[in-house]
DNA sequence: TACGGTGCGGAACTCAGTATCTTCGTTATG
DNA sequence: CATAACGAAGATACTGAGTTCCGCACCGTA
């Protein structure tokens, strides 16, 4: 004999059951509550909101990413986070059907992508802040580079998601470190880079002179295409 | 005699007045339309919502955005882009103080800050899905590839509008080129490189063996990072 | 038995957003 | 000049999300 599941799992299951049999916003919180035995304050109580039933752990998430990069071992800080961001991809993983279930809501219901891209954003800014601040020194110009970072791992982060949603991925993980390679390719680290350890690697281009001048000066400096002042 | 400003005018610049003095969630949508001196029905039927009424024309700049990739001479589909991004900076140079007091509220206000992130992923889906159709040919590799590309100019856009916004930026347009410069020269590009052009270029690198590997593969193939199969 | 904490329900409220219907002013047309 | 027609604006009433406040029942403990 099971024990009663608490209010708020009850809450969910229903919430879930009518998502799926009348859609998102035909479904009132009334409906809910109804559906789950209990009373409509009840559900704000442990909801915020009604989307909130189905964005349930941001929160919690950022907190874990937080907490691992703030004990990050000393790589460079786009190591770090493609390292972190490893985290998200496991907590989805660990979801499993509840998070197909809500991507069908979120490809379907603008106001839920929406709510999805909002999310997405506060761990983009945590990881942009996260690189700002250990790449410290000049305080200015890495921004942006740190910007752009963040955006990469994010993008490739929820490329590797979306793909495994939609069921297209075998192996997510080993998908995501093939990702997270790549973005870390695309990034030249002159700061962290020891005199030993140095390589000559020959390529073609087709990039203009001004651009391939910008990348050159960024290799060398360690801040790629910002014209020195 | 000033000919007396549209009704729609009058809403958005009562809006604005009473955001800046009470705050966007303390001001209700009755509050606009008796300060504007009109009836709550004229006021959804010129805005879709509240929030509507600091983000008027987000859905032109899609179109126009639309229009120029459209119509992109045959450059990369990176440049393209980050040739068309130039139009949403344009857009909000010339809104001038209004962007600015825009930038105020949704610093400050969550629920702004998520409508604008919301619009500016519209943005990205279009690049994004602009830059897989343009390097068409084999259907998915490619993604990922333009997924981040189309993260990064959004990314350095926005950082350079952000520090225009705070009155940072002296010259903003040429920011935004040397920012663009920047992210193009981070994506070599093999598949528009004819054989004319080449360059040899020597630097040195601590990256580990097997990021150096799937770099150089990208390079060499076009498509960084992605192991055979 | 009295007590305070806790989990839940009820009722009433605010406000955004929608739908329907009416009213007024302008313009066109007989 | 009169009236029909049309568009811009208002009034009213409704739904549904989210909040507030209050009350009740069920705990374990003193």
């Amino acid at each position: 004999m099971t024990t009663k599941p608490s209010a708020r799992d009850r809450l969910a299951q229903a919430a879930f059951e009518l998502f799926d049999e009348h859609g998102y916003e035909q479904t009132t919180v009334d409906d809910i509550t109804e559906r789950a035995g209990l009373g409509r304050t009840t559900f704000f109580r442990y909801y915020r909101s009604k989307e909130d039933v189905i964005f349930p752990d941001h929160d919690l998430m950022v907190k874990q990413l937080r907490d691992r990069l703030a004990s990050a071992s000393r790589q460079t800080a786009l190591v770090a986070v493609s390292d972190a961001v490893r985290l998200v991809l496991l907590h989805y993983l660990e979801e499993g059907d509840v998070a197909r279930r809500r991507y069908a809501l979120t490809s379907t219901v603008p106001a839920l992508r929406d709510r999805e891209i909002a999310s997405v954003a506060r761990y983009q800014r945590l990881f942009r802040d996260f690189i700002t601040d250990w790449t410290g020194e000049d305080g200015e110009p890495v921004s942006l580079r740190a910007e752009i970072m963040a955006a990469a791992v994010v993008a490739a982060h929820n490329h590797v998601l979306r793909r495994w949603l939609r069921g297209e991925a075998a192996d997510p993980l080993a998908d995501l470190d093939d990702a997270m390679r790549q973005v870390i390719g695309l990034f030249p680290n002159a700061a962290a880079m020891p005199d030993d350890g140095t390589a000559i690697v020959a390529f073609r281009t087709s990039q203009d002179l001004q651009t391939l001048i910008s990348s050159l000066r960024g290799i060398i400096e360690g801040q790629p295409g910002l014209p020195g002042r």
